[in-house]
DNA sequence: CGGAATACAAGAGCAGTGCTCTCGTTATGG
DNA sequence: CCATAACGAGAGCACTGCTCTTGTATTCCG
């Protein structure tokens, strides 16, 4: 049983080790790193790798959702703190945002256009909410506060497909809040792609970070945090 | 000089030919296409492609040229049509979606990740900034029309660099508007990936144009389009 | 404790890739 | 008309993902 411990054990470095110098390579070769220069790195030969990952495509699933689960437990962390509903909001966004900064290529990976062939698999789907679910917390929480300025309701078929939404991960919020906690996600992902991907370039290059709040301060207002 | 022509024509002809089954395959493979496999379907020897590209980085920066290019042209088309600022900014907004639905591969070239080892060229800048453009244009006509609702100036640093870019593409625009449009432009690239990417399954399946406006609505109000 | 089963690593090999170089052929321009 | 330039094809290099086979440790169990 120690033995078989060992063994595990080994596998499970022999694992990380290779995640991590795949993690390396991620930054010179993008998402089509060379699991043959990965083995090289690591000092296995390319066929020992199949040992630990049955594809290429499996490896990068891995970092996928590792990256997921960095970028959320970042997140987490960030929307633990006390504090006015919007400050929280700002804490998180920004939080969310130097992790980007300081992982580039782990943000390209899951939040970058897909990798041609690649499917995500269902268990990237738990990691890929952790973040969503820190801003609905958010706006759950000032909305039971009483902290959530009027909005006109939500109408269409979207709004139904909102109350569903709602329904499941936050019963009670109305689907407006909801449809908003989403947009705001959702600005904030492409606030912090435009930035990482070079869109700002030529104009904002100084103070980004001012910039960025000064976009998240909107998202905020359009949620009606205060 | 007929002759000429028609050596030109016949290159130009080939070259079109080349991109537009780029382009087929750009649906199949995304970013890292096969320039042999271009070239076979193409009936050429591979090493005959590269008397029209230098390199199949050269083949990847015309095809996101002429992408830039075709959703320009769509955005400006748009944005052309009379009527308030806040439909026209809708219509644009939507014509944007339109344009990548049907385009997927060709917007997630040039607005998704940035590939590994490509170095976007400078004939990329022009095109690139046509739909900013528009946008921009949207909004200083409802700004000279007094059509803009009033919205805290901006400060900081980056308020500097705003006013920056207004005084050098849409001089007598307050800063804040220039930064307010920069955002709706981040927010529009955002959302549709978003949607691209495959952000809003299981969430919003049905009525995402309906959820889209909604967003672009926000978007509207943060500018202060009425 | 010893043999069987298993995990592991290495190497060769296949089909495919981007790209270069060389070699004939064809069309162009002086 | 002929030198020149453009063009296309093919071979070849170094690389890729992946599979299969072979040999070697290590673990498990009777």
């Amino acid at each position: 049983m120690s033995a078989a411990g060992v063994r595990a054990r080994v596998r499970a470095e022999m694992t990380e080790e290779i995640k991590a110098v795949a993690r390396r390579h991620l930054a010179t070769d993008g998402a089509n790193l060379s699991l043959r220069a990965v083995a090289r790195d690591v000092g296995l030969a390319s066929s020992a790798v199949y040992r630990y990952f049955a594809s290429r495509d499996e490896l990068l699933t891995a970092l996928i959702i590792d990256a997921y689960d960095a970028l959320g437990a970042a997140a987490e962390q960030a929307a633990a703190g006390a504090g006015e509903p919007i400050e929280r909001w700002l804490t998180l966004a920004c939080r969310v945002r130097e992790w980007a900064l300081a992982e580039p290529h782990q943000w390209a990976l899951i939040y970058g256009s897909p990798v041609p062939g690649y499917q995500a698999p269902a268990d990237t789907i738990g990691p890929a909410s952790r973040v969503m679910m820190q801003i609905a917390g958010i706006v759950l929480d000032a909305y039971v506060q009483g902290r959530i300025a009027d909005r006109e309701p939500v109408a269409g078929r979207y709004a139904e497909e909102l109350a569903a939404v709602a329904a499941q991960y936050t019963p009670g919020a109305p689907p407006r809040l909801v449809g908003a906690a989403m947009a705001a996600f959702i600005q904030l992902c492409g606030t912090v792609s435009a930035e990482l991907f070079g869109q700002l370039k030529n104009s904002i290059d100084e103070d980004r970070r001012g910039f960025f709040e000064f976009q998240m301060r909107g998202a905020a207002s359009f949620m009606g945090l205060t």
